[in-house]
DNA sequence: ATTAATTATTGCACTAAACGCAAAAATACA
DNA sequence: TGTATTTTTGCGTTTAGTGCAATAATTAAT
């Protein structure tokens, strides 16, 4: 009873790690899967942690709060981010890499169900949706940093790439709320290229405009 | 016993409209100076219904939850803003509008220490600081209208405008954070200032470069 | 293999937020 | 005055989340 297959497997991960692991994805997975079909608001602590056969004390010793197990994985797609940035052609422009990398990264999500599914979850739950506005904090901040190492770090370039970085992470989520009004005649990459073209373009109508007034800058 | 002064005061507001009011106003003003004196965790809403002298449950009736307390004031911020688009000049640009607009508002905002103090509540504060993301929510979406009420609202525009909104209240947000980071041998006034100027810039390099790439836009 | 030290899991009691409901109090009105 | 309406309250309940101490499982040492 005491011998348990002990041959293959991971050498670096002990019987403590990997139960460990096992049962936070037991959580997970039962969590999730009561969101979607009975709502967040809907699912109790107690529903999740019988489902998944814990006791309801050990779902806090897993997750903070019932919210953390909804946005627990979405910490992943920030360090996307950073790859993706790195990624890009040594030779792109800053928006060139910016656009390239942001659409490789969406194009990768958007086939993801799971994903789609806890986005539709976040989209018609209120405190989810407050919640989910520091996806985008962490979004900028990382965008921030990959523009920096890519693109220099000296003291005047730094307010300037996080303004950059601000404006790019709010296309992202003004993109992703026109995405989902629904009619879209055109695949998720046109959409982008369109939201990106109107970007650039507004970007260059502005500047256009400023220094017109104020050509000595 | 049953007579009360009738005599002066509001010929509109009925005891029960006045008292309804004046309870409100007791219940947030001894929510902040509590929440002030013990922190906003440090509060109970059994404290503040003591302080205030109504039920715990009335409490319920006025705020829907103890956050709310905080947040009630600050929507008059967004329609002020909208007020001050108004005002602006009128042959002003759209980059001077909402630079004026915004420095106007900010002054009068940061002259007022309740909310200064308020500010820094949430600050410190993490269950606060992330309702406050929706504050940035909503000063987008006036932001936006009342551009568009000013500059035009066709199919064309308003994703623009969408965008430039996002850029502005972006802006502020960095600013604001910049400020409270400490360490401001500017006034309020020439920071808003070399933000703005740094923004206008920012957005004029890379239009700049935008058309350059791809000059038949 | 037995024992000792770590670490994971659980049960239990407790605080606090928020909601529903119905009784009681205050106010308006005729 | 009496009656209808609205406000306030008390009470009970659900649920999230914490602290603590006891128990069980795992690892490491002898």
């Amino acid at each position: 009873m005491a011998d348990v297959q002990e041959i293959d497997g991971a050498v670096k991960e002990g019987r403590r790690e990997r139960k460990r692991r096992q049962t936070r994805e037991r959580i997970e997975a039962a969590a999730l899967a009561l969101f979607l079909e009975r709502g967040f608001d809907g699912t109790t602590i107690e529903d999740i942690t019988e489902a998944a056969d814990v006791s309801k004390r050990s779902f806090f010793d897993y997750f903070p709060s019932k919210e953390e197990v909804v946005f627990a994985w979405q910490d992943s797609f920030a360090d996307e981010l950073a790859d993706a940035i790195a990624a890009q052609p040594e030779d792109a422009s800053i928006a060139e890499v910016i656009e390239g990398a942001l659409t490789s990264l969406l194009l990768t999500a958007s086939s993801d169900p799971q994903r789609l599914a806890i986005g539709a979850l976040i989209r018609d739950t209120p405190v989810l949706r407050a919640r989910d506005q520091l996806k985008y904090t962490k979004l900028e901040k990382k965008l921030t940093e990959a523009l920096r190492a890519r693109f220099g770090d000296s003291e005047e370039e730094r307010l300037r790439l996080r303004l950059l970085s601000a404006i790019v992470v709010s296309t992202l989520r003004i993109g992703g709320e026109r995405w989902n009004e629904g009619a879209h005649e055109l695949s998720l990459q046109e959409f982008a290229q369109h939201m990106f073209g109107e970007l650039w373009a507004t970007l260059a109508d502005l500047g256009a405009l400023v220094r017109q007034r104020d050509p000595n800058r």
